[in-house]
DNA sequence: GTCTATATCTAGATAGAC
DNA sequence: GTCTATCTAGATATAGAC
Protein backbone atom coordinates (compact mmCIF):
# COMPACT_ATOMS: atom_id res chain seq x y z
CA UNK A 1 0.00 0.00 0.00
CA UNK A 2 0.88 3.70 -0.48
CA UNK A 3 1.70 5.81 2.39
CA UNK A 4 0.36 8.94 1.06
CA UNK A 5 -2.98 7.02 -0.08
CA UNK A 6 -4.13 6.77 3.75
CA UNK A 7 -3.69 10.11 4.90
CA UNK A 8 -7.06 11.33 3.86
CA UNK A 9 -9.17 8.60 6.28
CA UNK A 10 -6.52 10.13 9.09
CA UNK A 11 -7.80 13.52 8.65
CA UNK A 12 -11.03 12.91 8.70
CA UNK A 13 -10.89 10.63 11.94
CA UNK A 14 -9.20 13.61 13.39
CA UNK A 15 -11.81 15.57 12.39
CA UNK A 16 -10.49 19.57 12.56
CA UNK A 17 -6.88 18.58 12.88
CA UNK A 18 -4.38 19.26 9.66
CA UNK A 19 -0.98 18.46 9.54
CA UNK A 20 1.39 20.63 7.77
CA UNK A 21 1.51 17.54 5.08
CA UNK A 22 -2.10 17.49 4.76
CA UNK A 23 -2.10 21.10 4.01
CA UNK A 24 0.66 20.81 1.47
CA UNK A 25 -0.99 17.89 0.16
CA UNK A 26 -4.57 19.86 -0.39
CA UNK A 27 -2.63 22.64 -2.55
CA UNK A 28 -0.88 20.00 -4.73
CA UNK A 29 -4.16 18.23 -5.43
CA UNK A 30 -5.73 22.12 -6.00
CA UNK A 31 -2.60 23.06 -8.20
CA UNK A 32 -3.08 20.06 -10.17
CA UNK A 33 -6.65 20.37 -10.68
CA UNK A 34 -5.74 23.91 -12.66
CA UNK A 35 -2.76 22.08 -14.78
CA UNK A 36 -5.45 19.38 -15.78
CA UNK A 37 -8.22 21.80 -16.76
CA UNK A 38 -5.80 24.06 -18.74
CA UNK A 39 -3.87 20.82 -20.58
CA UNK A 40 -5.48 17.78 -19.76
CA UNK A 41 -3.18 14.94 -18.21
CA UNK A 42 -0.47 14.25 -20.84
CA UNK A 43 0.51 17.74 -21.24
CA UNK A 44 0.75 18.77 -17.69
CA UNK A 45 4.41 18.59 -15.71
CA UNK A 46 4.51 18.14 -12.60
CA UNK A 47 7.16 20.75 -12.31
CA UNK A 48 4.50 23.87 -13.62
CA UNK A 49 2.12 22.14 -10.88
CA UNK A 50 4.78 21.72 -7.91
CA UNK A 51 6.04 24.96 -8.12
CA UNK A 52 2.40 27.11 -7.89
CA UNK A 53 2.78 25.44 -4.69
CA UNK A 54 5.99 26.93 -4.23
CA UNK A 55 8.02 23.68 -3.99
CA UNK A 56 9.74 21.81 -6.63
CA UNK A 57 9.05 18.69 -8.48
CA UNK A 58 11.48 16.87 -6.20
CA UNK A 59 9.21 18.14 -2.87
CA UNK A 60 5.98 16.89 -4.92
CA UNK A 61 7.13 13.27 -5.64
CA UNK A 62 7.34 12.75 -1.55
CA UNK A 63 3.88 13.11 -1.58
CA UNK A 64 2.54 11.51 -5.01
CA UNK A 65 5.12 8.92 -5.87
CA UNK A 66 3.92 9.38 -9.85
CA UNK A 67 2.12 11.42 -12.03
CA UNK A 68 -0.22 8.87 -12.53
CA UNK A 69 -0.92 8.47 -8.72
CA UNK A 70 -1.64 12.37 -8.68
CA UNK A 71 -4.26 11.77 -11.53
CA UNK A 72 -5.79 9.00 -9.69
CA UNK A 73 -5.62 10.98 -6.04
CA UNK A 74 -7.37 14.49 -7.78
CA UNK A 75 -10.16 12.03 -9.54
CA UNK A 76 -11.25 10.27 -6.49
CA UNK A 77 -10.71 13.61 -3.96
CA UNK A 78 -13.44 15.02 -6.38
CA UNK A 79 -15.52 12.28 -6.63
CA UNK A 80 -15.64 12.06 -3.02
CA UNK A 81 -16.42 16.03 -2.37
CA UNK A 82 -19.41 15.40 -4.99
CA UNK A 83 -20.71 12.30 -3.30
CA UNK A 84 -20.80 14.14 0.09
CA UNK A 85 -22.63 16.70 -1.51
CA UNK A 86 -25.06 15.81 -3.93
CA UNK A 87 -25.06 12.10 -3.85
CA UNK A 88 -25.15 10.85 -0.20
CA UNK A 89 -28.80 11.04 -0.20
CA UNK A 90 -30.96 8.76 -2.77
CA UNK A 91 -33.57 11.03 -4.37
CA UNK A 92 -37.19 9.45 -3.73
CA UNK A 93 -38.63 11.28 -7.05
CA UNK A 94 -37.81 12.01 -10.98
CA UNK A 95 -38.47 16.18 -9.24
CA UNK A 96 -35.91 15.27 -6.19
CA UNK A 97 -33.37 14.07 -8.77
CA UNK A 98 -33.54 16.86 -11.56
CA UNK A 99 -33.22 19.57 -8.77
CA UNK A 100 -30.44 17.87 -7.19
CA UNK A 101 -28.67 17.91 -10.94
CA UNK A 102 -29.69 21.54 -11.53
CA UNK A 103 -27.91 22.40 -7.89
CA UNK A 104 -24.89 20.09 -9.29
CA UNK A 105 -24.69 22.26 -12.22
CA UNK A 106 -24.55 25.67 -10.34
CA UNK A 107 -22.11 23.92 -8.29
CA UNK A 108 -19.84 23.28 -11.50
CA UNK A 109 -20.30 26.49 -13.42
CA UNK A 110 -18.80 28.25 -10.03
CA UNK A 111 -15.75 26.12 -10.17
CA UNK A 112 -14.27 26.35 -14.08
CA UNK A 113 -11.42 24.50 -13.02
CA UNK A 114 -12.34 21.66 -11.77
CA UNK A 115 -15.51 21.40 -14.46
CA UNK A 116 -13.11 22.12 -17.19
CA UNK A 117 -10.60 19.52 -16.17
CA UNK A 118 -13.78 17.18 -16.20
CA UNK A 119 -14.35 18.30 -19.49
CA UNK A 120 -10.76 16.97 -20.78
CA UNK A 121 -10.18 13.95 -18.93
CA UNK A 122 -13.58 12.89 -19.86
CA UNK A 123 -12.70 13.24 -23.21
CA UNK A 124 -9.00 11.62 -23.01
CA UNK A 125 -10.46 8.87 -20.89
CA UNK A 126 -12.01 7.45 -24.60
CA UNK A 127 -8.45 5.86 -25.22
CA UNK A 128 -8.41 2.51 -23.67
CA UNK A 129 -4.81 2.95 -22.34
CA UNK A 130 -5.69 6.36 -20.75
CA UNK A 131 -5.05 6.40 -16.62
CA UNK A 132 -8.67 7.67 -16.22
CA UNK A 133 -10.00 5.13 -18.71
CA UNK A 134 -11.36 2.81 -15.81
CA UNK A 135 -12.40 5.59 -13.54
CA UNK A 136 -14.83 7.55 -16.25
CA UNK A 137 -16.29 4.16 -17.06
CA UNK A 138 -17.15 3.50 -13.99
CA UNK A 139 -18.38 6.79 -13.03
CA UNK A 140 -21.16 6.66 -15.59
CA UNK A 141 -22.24 3.58 -14.52
CA UNK A 142 -23.09 4.73 -11.40
CA UNK A 143 -24.56 7.81 -12.10
CA UNK A 144 -26.43 5.84 -14.75
CA UNK A 145 -27.74 3.58 -11.62
CA UNK A 146 -27.87 6.65 -9.19
CA UNK A 147 -30.69 8.23 -11.63
CA UNK A 148 -31.90 5.26 -12.79
CA UNK A 149 -33.91 4.40 -9.32
CA UNK A 150 -36.10 7.64 -8.49
CA UNK A 151 -36.88 7.54 -12.57
CA UNK A 152 -38.22 3.77 -12.33
CA UNK A 153 -39.95 4.43 -9.17
CA UNK A 154 -41.92 7.61 -10.56
CA UNK A 155 -42.85 5.10 -13.74
CA UNK A 156 -44.15 2.49 -11.51
CA UNK A 157 -46.24 4.59 -9.00
CA UNK A 158 -47.73 6.45 -12.36
CA UNK A 159 -46.23 9.97 -12.29
CA UNK A 160 -44.60 8.78 -15.05
CA UNK A 161 -45.83 7.72 -18.54
CA UNK A 162 -45.99 4.01 -18.49
CA UNK A 163 -44.39 3.25 -21.64
CA UNK A 164 -41.40 5.75 -20.46
CA UNK A 165 -37.59 4.12 -21.48
CA UNK A 166 -35.87 4.98 -18.15
CA UNK A 167 -32.34 4.03 -19.03
CA UNK A 168 -32.53 5.81 -22.36
CA UNK A 169 -34.17 9.27 -20.01
CA UNK A 170 -31.38 8.85 -18.03
CA UNK A 171 -28.41 8.51 -20.18
CA UNK A 172 -29.70 11.15 -22.14
CA UNK A 173 -29.92 13.80 -18.85
CA UNK A 174 -26.33 12.35 -18.41
CA UNK A 175 -25.44 13.61 -21.89
CA UNK A 176 -27.21 17.17 -22.20
CA UNK A 177 -25.39 17.66 -18.59
CA UNK A 178 -21.98 16.51 -20.33
CA UNK A 179 -22.86 18.41 -23.28
CA UNK A 180 -24.02 21.98 -21.83
CA UNK A 181 -20.88 21.85 -19.75
CA UNK A 182 -18.96 21.37 -22.91
CA UNK A 183 -20.43 24.60 -24.32
CA UNK A 184 -20.27 26.52 -21.47
CA UNK A 185 -16.51 26.11 -21.16
CA UNK A 186 -16.01 27.62 -24.05
CA UNK A 187 -17.75 31.01 -22.55
CA UNK A 188 -18.17 30.57 -18.89
CA UNK A 189 -19.20 33.90 -18.19
CA UNK A 190 -22.12 34.25 -20.34
CA UNK A 191 -23.16 31.04 -20.54
CA UNK A 192 -25.89 29.98 -18.02
CA UNK A 193 -25.77 26.24 -17.44
CA UNK A 194 -27.71 25.77 -15.13
CA UNK A 195 -30.50 27.45 -16.10
CA UNK A 196 -30.58 25.67 -19.61
CA UNK A 197 -30.63 22.28 -17.62
CA UNK A 198 -33.70 23.51 -16.25
CA UNK A 199 -34.75 24.68 -19.16
CA UNK A 200 -34.40 21.39 -20.45
CA UNK A 201 -35.33 18.85 -17.13
CA UNK A 202 -38.57 20.62 -17.01
CA UNK A 203 -39.74 20.02 -20.76
CA UNK A 204 -38.13 16.63 -20.15
CA UNK A 205 -40.59 16.49 -17.48
CA UNK A 206 -43.71 17.68 -19.10
CA UNK A 207 -43.53 15.44 -21.93
CA UNK A 208 -43.34 12.44 -19.58
CA UNK A 209 -46.01 13.24 -17.57
CA UNK A 210 -49.04 11.63 -18.58
CA UNK A 211 -51.34 14.62 -19.39
CA UNK A 212 -48.30 17.20 -19.70
CA UNK A 213 -48.96 19.17 -16.82
CA UNK A 214 -49.47 16.93 -14.18
CA UNK A 215 -45.92 17.44 -11.88
CA UNK A 216 -44.60 20.98 -10.76
CA UNK A 217 -41.47 22.85 -11.77
CA UNK A 218 -37.93 21.44 -10.97
CA UNK A 219 -37.09 24.78 -8.91
CA UNK B 1 1.09 33.18 -47.36
CA UNK B 2 2.13 29.81 -47.16
CA UNK B 3 2.97 27.85 -50.18
CA UNK B 4 1.73 24.81 -48.78
CA UNK B 5 -1.18 26.14 -47.43
CA UNK B 6 -2.35 26.71 -51.36
CA UNK B 7 -2.44 23.10 -52.29
CA UNK B 8 -5.69 21.98 -51.84
CA UNK B 9 -7.14 24.32 -53.67
CA UNK B 10 -5.23 23.31 -56.67
CA UNK B 11 -5.98 19.99 -56.22
CA UNK B 12 -9.90 20.80 -56.63
CA UNK B 13 -9.04 22.66 -59.55
CA UNK B 14 -7.21 19.76 -61.36
CA UNK B 15 -9.72 17.60 -60.20
CA UNK B 16 -9.10 13.53 -60.00
CA UNK B 17 -5.12 14.16 -60.68
CA UNK B 18 -3.16 13.73 -56.99
CA UNK B 19 0.31 14.69 -56.92
CA UNK B 20 2.77 12.69 -54.99
CA UNK B 21 2.75 16.04 -52.64
CA UNK B 22 -1.32 15.77 -52.34
CA UNK B 23 -1.32 12.30 -51.57
CA UNK B 24 1.58 12.59 -48.37
CA UNK B 25 0.04 15.60 -47.00
CA UNK B 26 -3.45 13.65 -47.06
CA UNK B 27 -1.72 10.84 -44.94
CA UNK B 28 -0.01 13.48 -42.81
CA UNK B 29 -3.38 15.00 -42.01
CA UNK B 30 -4.83 11.20 -41.02
CA UNK B 31 -2.14 10.28 -39.22
CA UNK B 32 -2.14 13.37 -37.19
CA UNK B 33 -6.25 12.89 -36.73
CA UNK B 34 -5.21 9.03 -34.87
CA UNK B 35 -2.87 11.57 -32.86
CA UNK B 36 -4.59 13.85 -31.62
CA UNK B 37 -7.85 11.61 -30.87
CA UNK B 38 -5.21 9.14 -28.46
CA UNK B 39 -3.88 12.20 -26.70
CA UNK B 40 -5.23 15.69 -28.06
CA UNK B 41 -2.89 18.24 -29.02
CA UNK B 42 -0.49 19.31 -26.51
CA UNK B 43 0.85 15.56 -25.72
CA UNK B 44 0.48 14.51 -29.46
CA UNK B 45 4.37 14.93 -31.43
CA UNK B 46 5.41 15.44 -34.80
CA UNK B 47 8.00 13.23 -34.51
CA UNK B 48 5.42 10.46 -34.23
CA UNK B 49 2.99 11.41 -36.22
CA UNK B 50 5.63 11.32 -39.54
CA UNK B 51 6.74 7.90 -38.11
CA UNK B 52 3.27 6.34 -39.04
CA UNK B 53 3.77 8.24 -42.24
CA UNK B 54 7.25 6.80 -43.00
CA UNK B 55 8.83 10.20 -42.96
CA UNK B 56 11.00 12.27 -40.57
CA UNK B 57 9.93 14.83 -38.23
CA UNK B 58 11.77 17.42 -40.65
CA UNK B 59 9.92 15.56 -43.80
CA UNK B 60 6.65 16.72 -41.86
CA UNK B 61 8.02 20.16 -41.18
CA UNK B 62 8.41 20.40 -44.99
CA UNK B 63 4.16 20.35 -45.87
CA UNK B 64 3.11 21.95 -42.42
CA UNK B 65 5.51 24.41 -41.38
CA UNK B 66 4.47 24.11 -37.66
CA UNK B 67 2.36 21.95 -35.09
CA UNK B 68 -0.06 24.81 -34.75
CA UNK B 69 -0.51 24.78 -38.75
CA UNK B 70 -1.00 21.13 -39.05
CA UNK B 71 -3.46 20.79 -35.88
CA UNK B 72 -5.60 24.01 -38.10
CA UNK B 73 -5.10 22.27 -41.08
CA UNK B 74 -6.61 18.59 -39.83
CA UNK B 75 -9.54 21.43 -38.47
CA UNK B 76 -10.38 22.93 -41.29
CA UNK B 77 -9.89 19.91 -43.21
CA UNK B 78 -12.32 18.03 -41.48
CA UNK B 79 -15.15 20.63 -41.43
CA UNK B 80 -14.87 20.95 -45.10
CA UNK B 81 -15.94 16.83 -45.63
CA UNK B 82 -18.67 17.39 -42.47
CA UNK B 83 -20.20 20.45 -44.51
CA UNK B 84 -19.36 19.05 -47.85
CA UNK B 85 -21.59 15.79 -47.11
CA UNK B 86 -24.18 16.78 -44.39
CA UNK B 87 -24.56 20.96 -44.02
CA UNK B 88 -24.32 21.74 -47.98
CA UNK B 89 -27.71 21.66 -48.41
CA UNK B 90 -30.15 24.25 -46.05
CA UNK B 91 -32.61 21.69 -44.62
CA UNK B 92 -36.29 23.17 -45.12
CA UNK B 93 -37.82 21.65 -41.65
CA UNK B 94 -37.13 20.36 -38.75
CA UNK B 95 -37.75 16.54 -39.43
CA UNK B 96 -35.38 16.96 -42.24
CA UNK B 97 -32.96 18.87 -39.82
CA UNK B 98 -33.45 15.80 -37.11
CA UNK B 99 -32.73 13.10 -40.04
CA UNK B 100 -29.12 15.14 -41.32
CA UNK B 101 -28.56 15.10 -37.80
CA UNK B 102 -28.98 11.28 -37.26
CA UNK B 103 -26.87 10.76 -40.26
CA UNK B 104 -23.97 12.39 -39.10
CA UNK B 105 -23.96 10.87 -35.43
CA UNK B 106 -23.93 7.16 -37.72
CA UNK B 107 -20.86 8.89 -40.00
CA UNK B 108 -19.54 9.94 -36.54
CA UNK B 109 -19.63 6.07 -34.75
CA UNK B 110 -18.19 4.67 -37.94
CA UNK B 111 -14.96 6.69 -37.55
CA UNK B 112 -13.64 6.67 -34.18
CA UNK B 113 -10.28 8.43 -34.46
CA UNK B 114 -11.37 11.24 -36.49
CA UNK B 115 -14.38 11.67 -33.83
CA UNK B 116 -12.21 10.79 -30.42
CA UNK B 117 -10.22 13.61 -31.50
CA UNK B 118 -13.00 16.07 -31.92
CA UNK B 119 -14.54 14.83 -28.30
CA UNK B 120 -10.59 16.10 -26.74
CA UNK B 121 -9.83 19.25 -29.21
CA UNK B 122 -13.43 20.67 -28.38
CA UNK B 123 -12.78 19.92 -24.08
CA UNK B 124 -8.95 21.02 -24.62
CA UNK B 125 -10.18 23.99 -26.72
CA UNK B 126 -11.98 25.60 -23.36
CA UNK B 127 -8.65 26.78 -22.57
CA UNK B 128 -8.37 30.42 -23.83
CA UNK B 129 -4.98 30.21 -25.28
CA UNK B 130 -5.49 26.63 -27.43
CA UNK B 131 -4.76 27.05 -30.68
CA UNK B 132 -8.38 25.17 -31.52
CA UNK B 133 -10.23 27.14 -29.50
CA UNK B 134 -11.55 30.10 -31.65
CA UNK B 135 -12.16 27.81 -33.97
CA UNK B 136 -14.30 25.48 -31.84
CA UNK B 137 -16.37 29.09 -30.80
CA UNK B 138 -17.05 29.65 -34.11
CA UNK B 139 -18.26 25.97 -34.76
CA UNK B 140 -20.67 26.13 -32.39
CA UNK B 141 -22.00 29.49 -33.65
CA UNK B 142 -22.21 28.20 -36.97
CA UNK B 143 -23.69 24.99 -36.10
CA UNK B 144 -26.65 26.84 -33.83
CA UNK B 145 -27.08 29.22 -36.62
CA UNK B 146 -27.34 26.38 -39.08
CA UNK B 147 -30.40 24.66 -37.16
CA UNK B 148 -31.92 27.65 -35.66
CA UNK B 149 -33.36 28.27 -39.44
CA UNK B 150 -35.72 24.97 -40.10
CA UNK B 151 -36.70 24.87 -36.46
CA UNK B 152 -37.52 28.60 -35.97
CA UNK B 153 -39.31 27.91 -39.95
CA UNK B 154 -41.47 25.28 -38.23
CA UNK B 155 -42.60 27.68 -35.27
CA UNK B 156 -43.66 30.06 -37.96
CA UNK B 157 -45.79 27.55 -39.88
CA UNK B 158 -47.51 26.49 -37.27
CA UNK B 159 -45.97 22.36 -37.35
CA UNK B 160 -44.16 23.55 -34.10
CA UNK B 161 -45.93 24.66 -30.35
CA UNK B 162 -45.76 28.35 -30.86
CA UNK B 163 -44.67 29.08 -27.82
CA UNK B 164 -41.53 26.89 -28.70
CA UNK B 165 -37.81 28.52 -27.08
CA UNK B 166 -36.12 28.04 -30.78
CA UNK B 167 -32.81 29.02 -29.23
CA UNK B 168 -33.45 26.41 -26.37
CA UNK B 169 -34.45 23.90 -28.15
CA UNK B 170 -30.84 24.10 -31.05
CA UNK B 171 -28.67 24.35 -28.34
CA UNK B 172 -29.79 21.73 -26.32
CA UNK B 173 -29.69 19.39 -29.05
CA UNK B 174 -26.08 20.15 -29.81
CA UNK B 175 -25.11 19.12 -26.25
CA UNK B 176 -27.31 15.99 -26.48
CA UNK B 177 -24.60 15.04 -29.79
CA UNK B 178 -21.96 15.86 -28.20
CA UNK B 179 -22.73 13.86 -24.65
CA UNK B 180 -23.72 10.64 -26.29
CA UNK B 181 -20.51 11.16 -28.55
CA UNK B 182 -18.58 11.04 -24.90
CA UNK B 183 -20.18 8.05 -23.36
CA UNK B 184 -19.93 6.24 -26.60
CA UNK B 185 -15.83 7.14 -27.23
CA UNK B 186 -15.90 4.83 -23.95
CA UNK B 187 -17.20 1.65 -25.51
CA UNK B 188 -17.57 2.52 -28.99
CA UNK B 189 -18.44 -0.93 -30.18
CA UNK B 190 -21.07 -1.59 -27.51
CA UNK B 191 -22.81 1.80 -27.89
CA UNK B 192 -25.61 2.52 -30.22
CA UNK B 193 -25.21 6.69 -30.48
CA UNK B 194 -27.56 7.25 -32.89
CA UNK B 195 -30.22 4.96 -32.01
CA UNK B 196 -29.90 7.00 -28.93
CA UNK B 197 -30.03 10.08 -31.00
CA UNK B 198 -32.83 9.17 -32.85
CA UNK B 199 -34.62 8.41 -29.95
CA UNK B 200 -34.10 11.43 -27.94
CA UNK B 201 -35.01 13.33 -31.62
CA UNK B 202 -37.96 11.48 -32.10
CA UNK B 203 -39.53 12.21 -28.20
CA UNK B 204 -38.35 16.00 -28.42
CA UNK B 205 -39.95 16.38 -32.04
CA UNK B 206 -43.60 14.68 -29.69
CA UNK B 207 -43.36 16.97 -26.93
CA UNK B 208 -42.57 19.81 -29.46
CA UNK B 209 -45.46 19.33 -31.86
CA UNK B 210 -49.14 20.48 -30.89
CA UNK B 211 -50.84 17.77 -29.81
CA UNK B 212 -47.81 15.32 -29.20
CA UNK B 213 -48.30 13.37 -33.01
CA UNK B 214 -48.29 15.10 -35.58
CA UNK B 215 -45.38 14.83 -37.41
CA UNK B 216 -43.76 11.44 -38.52
CA UNK B 217 -41.09 10.08 -37.23
CA UNK B 218 -37.13 11.52 -38.02
CA UNK B 219 -36.42 7.87 -39.91
C1' DG C 1 9.87 17.04 4.45
C1' DT C 2 12.11 19.28 1.00
C1' DC C 3 15.95 20.38 -2.03
C1' DT C 4 19.66 19.62 -5.37
C1' DA C 5 21.66 16.95 -8.68
C1' DT C 6 21.47 13.88 -12.15
C1' DA C 7 20.05 10.32 -15.51
C1' DT C 8 17.43 9.50 -19.32
C1' DC C 9 14.12 10.78 -22.78
C1' DT C 10 11.52 13.41 -25.72
C1' DA C 11 9.77 17.67 -27.49
C1' DG C 12 9.63 21.43 -31.59
C1' DA C 13 12.19 23.98 -34.75
C1' DT C 14 16.18 25.32 -37.77
C1' DA C 15 19.86 24.60 -41.18
C1' DG C 16 21.89 22.52 -44.62
C1' DA C 17 23.30 18.13 -47.22
C1' DC C 18 21.73 15.30 -50.99
C1' DG D 1 11.17 16.42 -51.04
C1' DT D 2 13.38 14.21 -47.52
C1' DC D 3 17.06 13.25 -44.25
C1' DT D 4 20.57 14.11 -40.76
C1' DA D 5 22.38 16.87 -37.39
C1' DT D 6 21.89 19.97 -33.91
C1' DC D 7 19.94 23.40 -30.62
C1' DT D 8 17.22 24.49 -26.77
C1' DA D 9 13.93 23.32 -23.75
C1' DG D 10 11.33 20.56 -21.00
C1' DA D 11 9.64 16.03 -19.29
C1' DT D 12 9.60 11.99 -15.31
C1' DA D 13 11.89 9.70 -12.01
C1' DT D 14 15.74 8.40 -8.78
C1' DA D 15 19.23 9.14 -5.17
C1' DG D 16 21.03 11.22 -1.59
C1' DA D 17 22.21 15.64 1.06
C1' DC D 18 20.40 18.54 4.75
Amino acid sequence: MDRTQDRTPRRSAARGRYTVGDERRARILDSAVEHFAERGFHASSLARIAKDVGITQGGLLHYFRSKEDLLVSVLEHSEAQDHERFFSHAPDSAVELFAVLVDLAAYNSARPGRTKMFNILAAEAGERGHPAHEHFVRRYRTVINYSLAPVQAAVDNGELKPDTDCEAIVTEVAAVMDGLQLQWALAPETYDMPGRLRTYLDRLLRSLTVDGSGLPETA
